[in-house]
DNA sequence: CTGAATCCAAGTGGATACTG
DNA sequence: CAGTATCCACTTGGATTCAG
């Protein structure tokens, strides 16, 4: 197993509301407000901030529409879909090894 | 899947050292000065730090001989042992996605 | 040998207000 | 609608020193 990679792979997970993110986003396309709405207790602020960090990490992507109101959709990226499927291990253990969090 | 367990996982692993301290000790037991060698960068107090994390949640196990000199050993213990091979698509993850990495 | 204690620099994240 | 700017409190992690 090569440890730098999953290093790589928690750094960038590790930012309080990114794999929030990426499960909505799993979900389809998202708007900013949308996000802002579904993801409980998020603000403005840590949304944007989360969302660039995960475009640069090439884990999303952002399409801008030139209107009036403005109007940004955000995507998973191929890599930022399969960094989330390979996050199912993850969750799998949780159930197994955190009784409590059920 | 479930979120929440996702994040539980990621916030455990999240702190700089985790990953390379569960990777060493999948290698069977180690003593402190024994990780404190192999792991390249760490120092002492951040080793005691983050085992201390990992024995509280549960992921290393900690025996104590009650020697001159002292004498710890740390172990996997069984969820570590789980948790650090849920990891393994993470790796697979980023060989593909993070081509520069490799 | 295996830590704990102290000090300090940098980063993270919350609240609030403002902008194109 | 989709952010940015500012301020502040808390945490992380490095260096060094002290102790059982």
């Amino acid at each position: 197993m090569e440890i730098a990679g999953v290093q790589a792979a928690v750094g960038v997970l590790s930012s309080k509301w990114s794999v929030a993110i990426l499960a909505e986003l799993s979900g389809g396309t998202r708007r900013f407000n949308e996000l802002l709405r579904r993801i409980d207790g998020i603000s403005r602020r840590m949304l944007a901030a989360t969302l660039r960090r995960l475009e640069e990490a090439g884990l999303i992507t952002r399409r801008v529409y030139a209107a009036v109101p403005a109007r940004v959709e955000y995507d998973l990226s191929p890599a930022g879909s399969a960094l989330f499927a390979a996050l199912t291990p993850l969750s799998g253990w949780a159930l197994q090894h955190r009784p409590e969090a059920a």
